[in-house]
DNA sequence: TGTACATCAGTGAACGCGCGTTCACTGATGTAC
DNA sequence: TGTACATCAGTGAACGCGCGTTCACTGATGTAC
C-alpha cells in the first residue's frame, strides 16, 4: 500500500482481500497460496510469513466474512432498539442479503471448508455469537407475545435455518422455478417470517 | 463384477461407487478421476470409455443421489397416502435424515460443483420434480386448513429452506451448543414444522 | 546524530507430487453370413 | 458351427501443468547505546 520495494507493509490483508477476490472469480478449486501471491504482487513464498500454510489462510478469509457478518446484524439490531419484530424482520433479511451481496464470503464460512475449525479460536467464537444475536431478539419477541412461546433456543434455530437455507437456495440457483425467482428476497423472507409470528408483520417504509 | 480380466461389464456404475466412497472418505477436494479409476482397479485412462470428463463424473455421481432423495420421499409419500399433515412432517424428515445419512451426496447434489448444470437435463428435472412433490403435499395441508392459506408455492419453499438450512447446520456441524445438538433431529424437524401449522402435530408411533 | 546489530519480511531456486487429458494400441465381444 | 470383421472397452506411456512447501539467502527496518 505505501512502499513500492521489498516490504510490503500490509501484505496479511492484501492476501485475505486477493483470495476473497480469487473465491469470487474462480471459486474454492481455484484458489491457492500461488495465486493469491501472484495477485498481490509477491513472491509464491511470501505468504508463509503470515500464514503457517494454506488452511491457515482460508480460515482468515472465513473468519474476516463471520465478523463482517456479525457486524452488519450487530448494527441492525442497534438501529432497531426497542422494536423486537422489526429487528427480527431486519435482522433476517441482513443475514439473507450479505449472503447475497458476499456469496464467496457466505460460502467459505458455511461450506465446511475450514478443516480442523478448533484450531481456529475467533471463528468459534463469532459463530456463537452471532446465534446469541437471534438468540436475544427470539425472546424479546417471545416476551412481548410476538413468537409462541416455548424454547427461544429451538425457535431462534428453525428462524435461523430458515434464512440460511434460503439464503443457500438462492445461491445454488436451485429456486424451482422463474415465478418463485421474480419475487423480491425481501419479501419470501418477510413472508417466511410471518409464517411463525402471531402478529401481522407491517409493512416497511424499506430502510437500506 | 463378473469377468475378472479386462472388461469390467459395470465400469460405469463402480466408478459412481468409488467416488461416493472417495467423497465420504476425503471430501470433494479429494475426489481425482485417477484416484477412482484406482479404487475400481482400472486404469487410469478408462474413465473416459464412459465419461467426457471430471465434470461429468460429477455429475452422475450429483443425479443419482437426487434420484435417491426423490425416491425415498416419494415412498414416504405413498405411505401415508391420505393424511397431508403426515405426510409434510414424515417427508420433512425424509429430507433431513437423507442429508444425515448420506451427506456426500446432498453436499454435491446442493453445493454447486455442478458446473454448467444445463448440460445435464436429468438433474434439472430431478429438481423440480422433487419441490413438486413437497407443492403437492402443502396444497393438500391448505386445502384441510392445517396452513395458512396463502401461496401454496411461498409455504413450500418457506418448508424447503427451513430443512434445507437445518440439514446444512446439522452437516456443517453449525449447530450453536451442545444442548440443541441433544436434541433427537426428528424432534427438531417437528418443532419447527410446529411454528408453522394451526393445528397440533400428534406423537407418532414413530416409523422408521 | 551515528553506528552496530538483531530481527523481520521478502526472494528465487528447487523438491516431489498428483492431476486431467490424449494417443496409439490391443484384447474381448457381438454380429452377419 | 465356423469365420471374418466391426465395434467396444480397456491399457500404458506420455504431455504439460500448477501446486504446497522448504531452504539458504538478502534487503529493509528498528533499536540500543
Amino acid at each position: 500500500m505505501k512502499k513500492n520495494s521489498y516490504h510490503h507493509g500490509n501484505l496479511k490483508n492484501a492476501l485475505i482481500e486477493a483470495g476473497i477476490q480469487v473465491l469470487a472469480d474462480e471459486g474454492l478449486k481455484g484458489l491457492s497460496l500461488r495465486k493469491v501471491a501472484r495477485i498481490a504482487n509477491v513472491s509464491h513464498a511470501a505468504p508463509y510469513a503470515h500464514f503457517t500454510d494454506k488452511q491457515a489462510l482460508i480460515a482468515a478469509i472465513s473468519t474476516e466474512g463471520f465478523r463482517l457478518l456479525y457486524e452488519r446484524i450487530q448494527q441492525t439490531i442497534e438501529h432497531f432498539t426497542g422494536d423486537p419484530l422489526r429487528q427480527l424482520v431486519e435482522t433476517s433479511w441482513a443475514y439473507v442479503s450479505f449472503a447475497i451481496s458476499n456469496p464467496s464470503h457466505f460460502k467459505i464460512i458455511f461450506s465446511g471448508i475450514v478443516e480442523e475449525e478448533w484450531k481456529y479460536p475467533s471463528l468459534i467464537e463469532l459463530s456463537q455469537a452471532s446465534f446469541q444475536q437471534l438468540n436475544t431478539i427470539v425472546e424479546s419477541c417471545k416476551a412481548q407475545g410476538i413468537l409462541q412461546s416455548e424454547s427461544a433456543e429451538v425457535s431462534a434455530l428453525a428462524i435461523w435455518s430458515q434464512m440460511h437455507g434460503l439464503a443457500s437456495l438462492i445461491l445454488e440457483r436451485k429456486l424451482p422455478n422463474e415465478q418463485l425467482e421474480q419475487i423480491p428476497k425481501k419479501a419470501l423472507v418477510v413472508a417466511f417470517l410471518q409464517h411463525m409470528i402471531k402478529v401481522e408483520i407491517p409493512h416497511e417504509n424499506s430502510v437500506d
